[in-house]
Parts: structure tokens; sequence; C-alpha cells
DNA sequence: GCACATGTTCGACCAACATCGAACGAGCAG
DNA sequence: CTGCTCGTTCGATGTTGGTCGAACATGTGC
């Protein structure tokens, strides 16, 4: 029981249910981090703003991974994640524009 | 403390935070009714199949419609419901149609 | 008035979730 | 090897959410 940590799982698209997607997405710190790498790109997870500790950053990590809408790449002691918007526009074709469309204020 | 159940409150959608949106739909029984929604037009409550209980079912009809989703009218002792389709795509443009572009199946 | 049908509301219950501090693991720099 | 950093995992906790049965409210028809 080591592995875990070292590589993260990564479902396929075509398993994530609709509803785990909006699930993920209904959470407003999922949702800036979403936005900001959508705009930014790859980012490190310790990098972007949020005001939350440690231990739920990284879950809010998990829960995005885990809906298939973020890519995690490991380099040393940092992790890379990046948006999956090809794989997600391919399943959900148009909703994760849809969700970016939306200004962050409100 | 009766008018609740007579005049139900549907908010501006302008103040219905992207979050809620998101979260009324990440339910399958919500997702179910928005569909058939899209599909049949207005509809009686009770008259959509639902394995769920009517409290259920009433509780499911209120987080749609107090996420602006969906717009109740009343009829003697019916309710009848249907889509914000217009309302919704104004306020978060593609985003229903990116949900309802989904099959049922998954 | 009196049933009847349609929905809502009220507790209650259990599962899921967001949050945190603390402990742990893995890689890197001395 | 020893720290240091980055991030995960482990409880624990409080909150939210889905579900139900039962009670209630409201309108319809006899």
């Amino acid at each position: 029981m080591l592995g875990a940590m070292t590589v993260p799982h990564e479902p396929e698209l075509a398993d994530v249910p609709l509803t785990a997607v909006m699930q993920a997405l209904s959470d407003e710190v999922r949702l800036c981090i979403v936005r900001e790498l959508a705009a930014g790109g790859e980012a490190v997870c310790g990098t972007l703003e949020l005001d939350v500790s440690k231990a739920t950053r990284s879950h809010h990590f998990r829960v995005l991974r885990e809906a298939g809408i973020t890519r995690t790449r490991l380099d040393g002691t940092r992790r890379y994640v990046s948006l999956r918007a090809g794989d997600l526009d391919e399943r959900f074709p148009g909703l994760l524009d849809a969700v970016l469309a939306v200004p962050s204020g409100a």
C-alpha cells in the first residue's frame, strides 16, 4: 500500500457519469481551480491561491481528478495539474465551455 | 405561515450562483426530471415517473425550483412544472443544452 | 359538510462531504 | 544521513443532502 501517492488514479472519461462531473463542478473552491487552470494552463498544486488548508486542497484536487476533469503529472516532489479539456469536451460537448464562460464573481 | 405551499418561491436567475445550478443538476433523479421536462414540455409533478416517495419527489422539485431551473404554475390542486430554458440560457449560455445533450444512460 | 386527490412540511435517519490538524511518505539539497 | 519541502492520508468534526412515513394543507366533487 504505497503506490497510491505516487501514481494517482485517473479514470477513463467514458466511465465517468455526468452526475460526477456536475458534482465536482458544484463547489466554489473547485471552480476556482478549474478557472485558474483554464486561464494559466498547467500549474503546480501548491501555487494556486486557495483559502483552504493543505489537506482540503489535496481533497479537492482528488475530486477533480477522479471526476476526469484534471490530469496530474508527477515531477519530483511537485505535482503538475492540468485540465483534460479535450477528453471532457468529447464526452460532454460544450459543458466545460459553458462553465468557463461564467465570470467568477457569480 | 401558510402561504409557503400556495405560492412557491422562484428566484431571479441573476441571483442564482453557478454552484447552485451545478449542484441541482448533479443528482440522477433531478436529471431525470429535467430531461422529461425538456422532452415533454410542461408536466404535472405527479405524472413523472420517478422511483421515489412523494416527499422525496417534492424535495427534488423544490431544489430545481430554487436553483432557478424550473417554474411552477398552480392549477387547482395540481402543479405544472416547466423548464426555465430561456432564463437559464441567458444566465448560463449553453449549459442546459450541454447537459441535455448527454444521453440518460450515462 | 365530507371524503378524496395532490403536494407540501415535519421530524428522523443515514450517507456523503468540506474542513482541519497531525502524522506520514517521497524526493531533493546540504 | 539530515533536514526541508511538497503533497497525501488519517482520524475527527460539523454540515449538508437524500430518503422515508406521517401529518398537514388545499382544492375538487359528491
